[in-house]
Formats: C-alpha cells, sequence, structure tokens
DNA sequence: GAAAGTTACTGTATCGATTCAGTAGTTGAT
DNA sequence: ATCAACTACTGAATCGATACAGTAACTTTC
C-alpha cells in the first residue's frame, strides 16, 4: 500500500503556535522561551514559571520535534535494522529477548526506537530504512553485504552490529564467540560418546534453501554466524580424531520449528546412522524433537539434540533442551548502550558476551538403553 | 540512564553535502535536485540520472530526514503508545501478535514505526513520547485519564486507540464487542451446567494489585476491557437466573501467567465450590491451569477454564483451551492502516472486529467424574 | 497561425527552533 | 575605585529541504 497523495502536512498553518507566539505572550525573546525547556538553569525561575504557564495557556506543545532536529542534528531515536521478516522481530524467542534489553535501555534513556524492516528484495529507497530519523543503528543479525546494511553504514552515523556480519573496525560489535559455543556443543556430544553426529543450520544465506549442504553450498555461506558455528563444530570433531566428512551439514531453511521439524526428519531419513544433532539454536532444536518423534526416535535415547541460545522455551521443552546459554537480553542491553554511548561521543567498541554450556536432559550417551 | 552532554549533533559541518552542493556540481538549482528524488517525472529522464549519477559521486545521501520534516510537516513514521512496561510488548503473546499486524502494514507502506514506552509513574517530558517525529499515534490498551495518552492527544494529530479507553469520537478505534465476547465465554459454562463461576483478571488499573475484588474495587476500574467484560460475564450470570453476587472477581495482579497461578491457587482455596473460571485472556488462563495442577484440580473435570484471545499458545497448552477467538493480528493490521488513511486525509473511523466461541478440552460439565 | 496548454526548469520564501556572539546590569576581587 | 567575571537575557544567522509562483521554450488544437 502506497499512498498516492502526500499526507497532509503542516499546511493549516492558521494557529499554529510557535515559540515565538509564547515569547510575544510574555514579552521575551525567542531565545528565552527556548531556554526556558531545553536550559532550565539559564533563566530565573520565577520567568521561567511564566513562561511555561503562558506556553501552558496558548496550547503550546514544547518545541517542535521536527525543526529541533534539523538544527541540533540529532534525533532522539535509534534505528533497529532486521533484515528478517517482521513477523519474526515478534515472534522468535530470541529476538523478543533481544529487543528486551533494547528497549529497556533506550527507554531508560529516553530514546525513541525506531523499527525498520529490510526484507531482502524489496526496494529500500523512500522507505523508512532510508530516511529515517535516527541517530544511530543498530544493525541485528544480517548477512553479508546487505544493501540495507550499506544503505545504514553511508550514513556516517554510528552503527552497532550485533552478531553478523563482522564488520571489523566499521562499526562497533556486540557478539558471543560462536565458534567457541559451537565446539563447546560438539565437545559435549563427542565427550557422551557420540560418534555420527550432524549439524541442522538454520539458514547460510538470506535466501531461503534446505537440505543436504555440501561443499558448494557452504561456500557460499553469507551469513557470518553460520560459518563460524560449522567451523567450531567441526574443529571439535577434527580433534577428536574422526573424520571430517563425516560431520553432516544439514540446513532447515528457516529458524523456526516448523522449518527444522520438516528438515530433521529429510536429514533423520538420510543419515539414519546419526545419534547427535547440533542445533543451530533452541527453535530448531524443539523443531527437531518434534521430527523424533514423527520417525520415532526417542530424545535423548535415540538421538541426542544440543541447541543453543537458551531461550527461556529451552527449559520447559519435553525434555528440557542441553544447549549453549548466551545472554539474549544483556546483548539487546549492550548493544543500545553502546550505541548511546557512541552517540554522545564515545568510540566505537566491540563487546564478547560470555556462554555456557547448559547440560539438561535432551543428551545423553548414544544407545544407551540396555533394557 | 540520561547523559549530560547533548549528542554529538551535526556540528562537523566541515563537508557536508546537501542539494546545493548537488545542484552546484550538476549546474542545476537546488529544487530540481529535490524533484530528481520525490518527483522524479517532473524532469527529464536524462537529467534525473545525471543528478543522480552526481549525488552518488559526491557521496550524498539523499534529502535530509529533519529538514524534510520541518519544511513538509511530515514524519514518515507512526508512533506506538504503550503504557505497559515494554518488556511487555515483546514477551505478551497477545501483544506479539497485534504487533506483526501493525508492523507488516507499516511496512508495507514504507512507514517507519517508533515505539513509544511510556510506563506509569516515569516523567513524560523531554521523552520520545513527547516530542516522537511521527505523524500519528497508535494507542495500545491504556488505562483511561493515562497522562501519556493524554500528551499524545494534545498533539492533534491522528490517534487510533486500541481496545481502550473508548474515547466516543475524539479518536479513531478499534476493537472487539468485549462484552459480548465474556458473555459468550460464560454462558458456554453455564450451557455446561456449571453454577458456580468465577473471574479471574488481569488488572482492574494500572496499578498492581491481586486478591478478592469488591464492590468498591470495581468501581475503581480504569481499563475499560475489564468492566466490559465483568459487564458481559455478569449480564450471562443474572439471564440464568444465578444470583449476580455468586459471581466471584478476583485480580490476577498482571496478565502473565505466573502472577495468574498465584492469585488462582488463592482464589481457588478461597471459594472452593467454583467449578469454572472465566480467565481474562488465555495467559491467565494457562496460569490458573498451572494453579489447578498446584492445588490438584484437574483440568477440565474438577476446574472448567476458558481464555479469551486464542493466543497460538491457546492451541498448544495441555489441554488445548476453550477460548474466545479475537483477530489479533488483524486487529493491528487494521489499526495501522486506519492511522495511514486518517493521516492521508481520511476521517476517523471505527472498527469492531469479529469475536468466536472456541471450544476445546479445558471445559466440560461440572463433577463430570463418576468412578 | 494565434491562443492555449505542456514541459522542464528556476528563485524565493519559509518551516520552527537552536546556536552563538553580544549587551546590559550586577557582583566580586584587589 | 576599577577591572574582571558572572548573570540573565537578546538578535541574527543558520540548519537543509520543499512549496509555490514564475518563465521560457516547445507542442497541440481549431
Amino acid at each position: 500500500m502506497r499512498f498516492a497523495s502526500p499526507p497532509k502536512g503542516r499546511f493549516d498553518m492558521s494557529n499554529q503556535v510557535t515559540l515565538q507566539t509564547v515569547a510575544d505572550r510574555v514579552g521575551v525573546s525567542r531565545t528565552t522561551v527556548s531556554n526556558a525547556y531545553n536550559r532550565p538553569n539559564e533563566l530565573g525561575a520565577a520567568l521561567r514559571e511564566r513562561i511555561l504557564q503562558a506556553a501552558a495557556e496558548l496550547g503550546y506543545r514544547g518545541p517542535d520535534a521536527a525543526a529541533r532536529m534539523l538544527r541540533s542534528g540529532h534525533m532522539g531515536a535509534i534505528g533497529l535494522l532486521f533484515t528478517e521478516d517482521l513477523r519474526f522481530v515478534f515472534t522468535d524467542p530470541d529476538t523478543t529477548s533481544f529487543m528486551q534489553g533494547v528497549a529497556e535501555t533506550s527507554a531508560l534513556s529516553g530514546t525513541g526506537l525506531t523499527l525498520l524492516p529490510a526484507p531482502p528484495g524489496v526496494a529500500l529507497s523512500g522507505t523508512a530504512v532510508d530516511s529515517a530519523a535516527v541517530d544511530g543503528h543498530i544493525v541485528f543479525s544480517v548477512a553479508d553485504g546487505d544493501p540495507a546494511l550499506e544503505s545504514v553504514l553511508s550514513r556516517n552515523q554510528p552503527v552497532v552490529v550485533v552478531d553478523e556480519p563482522d564488520l571489523g573496525n566499521r562499526a562497533s560489535f556486540v557478539g558471543i564467540d560462536d565458534r567457541a559455543g559451537a565446539r563447546l556443543a560438539a565437545q559435549h556430544l563427542l565427550d557422551l560418546g557420540h560418534t555420527h553426529l550432524a549439524v541442522l543450520l538454520g539458514r547460510l544465506t538470506s535466501e531461503t534453501r534446505s537440505g543436504h549442504v555440501g561443499t558448494d553450498r557452504e561456500r557460499t555461506a553469507t551469513m557470518r554466524i553460520a560459518r563460524e558455528r560449522i567451523a567450531g563444530y567441526r574443529s571439535a570433531v577434527v580433534d577428536a580424531g574422526l573424520d571430517e566428512t563425516s560431520l553432516v551439514l544439514w540446513e532447515a531453511g528457516g529458524n523456526d520449528p516448523d522449518s527444522a521439524r520438516r528438515a530433521a526428519v529429510d536429514l533423520i531419513e538420510a543419515h539414519p546412522t546419526v545419534t547427535g544433532l547440533l542445533c543451530f539454536n533452541d527453535q530448531i532444536a524443539i523443531g527437531a524433537s518434534q521430527a523424533g518423534q514423527i520417525v520415532g526416535r526417542h530424545i535423548p535415547d535415540d538421538l541426542s539434540l544440543v541447541g543453543f541460545d537458551d531461550v527461556p522455551r529451552a527449559l520447559t521443552w519435553d525434555p528440557p533442551l542441553t544447549t549453549i546459554r548466551q545472554p539474549l537480553v544483556d546483548k539487546g542491553r549492550v548493544a543500545a548502550d553502546l550505541l548511546l554511548k557512541e552517540i554522545h561521543g564515545g568510540p566505537p567498541r566491540r563487546a564478547i558476551l560470555p556462554i555456557e554450556l547448559v547440560v539438561r536432559a535432551s543428551t545423553a550417551p548414544p544407545l544407551a538403553r540396555v533394557d
């Protein structure tokens, strides 16, 4: 839905009350009225009171946001760039947890939060992404070289990238050591005695695609985290003396349980000897555990599952998921905090948050049933 | 976290590229460059191309958002006012579903979405609520007379209120017939033969408070929906020939399952004869069903539960919840749509969305067990 | 072939507020 | 008593872009 006619705009300027109106009424200069709002200690308390009083009587609603922005150059809001479908932002538990942290921090500082959806394949020009009135951006988990990211970067404002891509010193960064986390997950399964592992990924690129991931497909991966985690899983496998090629890579085509369930069914049928499944995140693991039910594999006796993230549901799921915990809400807090600090003149920074293996009931030694 | 120093602002004006810079480079007027961006068909294709080319070379990033706003008077964004804790926005399934609809619609029109958190008791002045650069507001389920709502209303911009309060013709409105919905829920339990009913509410006011709701407390309710639903529940009870005072009203102090669980335990203990519990929404019903487990009441045999909303989890919960379905995502879509239309000059409107009783497994005749 | 309309631009006024360099008038130090 | 340093306020310049009224050249219409 694009509108042919422009919005109504400011053009019923009849009784527009401005700083000047108030100034005239009180008999002071426009600047003094401005100061009454923005620098309360630069004028007498009595006069200030008088000005605020007059403003209230005239129905003046405070300095015009657009004019202030134009003159002062700051917008009082930060932008949040997502390249996933916006539905995802309010559905995916990882994202919502992250958003909680961001929202909390930005609310504390009185900063507005502007959502900038930029699903791939939709033109950017003229949309909010292009022309949002923000002081800086948080970029949430975006593929390498995404045009929306480039657009954001070209505004020469502070940018904090979360998780991916890693822009080096072109932008601040908040993330975890994904490789180490993945390694931890794989190591756990290896320690339990598993020798046939598979990785169930969400996506390697921003296009949806599912099925076995061969060397060619793997090479095309534009999602940094996927690459890092694969490297981590693999390093554990190799260090355990197993054949690198024995690690099956499979793509679900999405980070939702439904995609994962479907993909996991295929994966299990294609590789029935696999006893340990390394899931890209908990949503995927949840899907995989549903798949287990469908194909008659009991979790964890016939199939061990390791998730990633430790979303709230990982604990209440049946069985509770073994997973790699990362502090998602903190990630949001830190991202917003870094951005706010940078907007106020601080330097770009990198923050790497801690991770931790949480062992629950979705993993067990292979073929543990002796009944 | 408030910052002492103002944001850096625009004051490294060294190599600021503006419309004029581009105009000078190409040798046309500033207006023509502006037209190249905003009215592509008002100038020759060749010249337009030349202008865009020059802009790219100079690193011009398109018309400045603040300046455009000031001049044109429209902001290209809508504000979303919440008086709940912002965490709620990303946690509560009703809210996230609603947000999906809003996000979808606003993305389609290229409009930005600015989140305006205004938890009660926090000063508004100077925050995003006060000075957000938006063309209009969606107000999501707010108590009567909330100061943030007044602040939004005083801006004389289009406002769409969702669910509550009902401002009559002071603002557009999107909601459902809450009274009818509640009546439907109660009628269902009465039809099953229940004679001892209770209502478990989330909140009657923006303050948190839990426990039995007496006449005095009921009179103070500032949440319209709570009042309407109580009226609906009660009308069914009265029409069934039961004593109006036999309908127990109980407040959970929050719309989350945890609050509801705690409150439901108390409620059941205080009123052990109650066999049918009318829950303000599905989250509350989920909490109540957990409470049932705690106090040893089987759902639905010992206690019937009716939810409200039909969130996704209502279907997958054990037992699946009988509930009143309302189209939450649609509500978001409609709200955004009405607002956008009103911003573009349309009239205020009222939209009442359909509801429906969905019977699942959380309700049964009372004392059905004959074993 | 003259009037009317169209196309492709230009120039100026303006949006509302903030910044910053002043200016009286007042206080403080020596 | 004098110079410097504050205090409380003023005025002009400015932020970058868009609206709107023009203008010249070119096309259409009867």
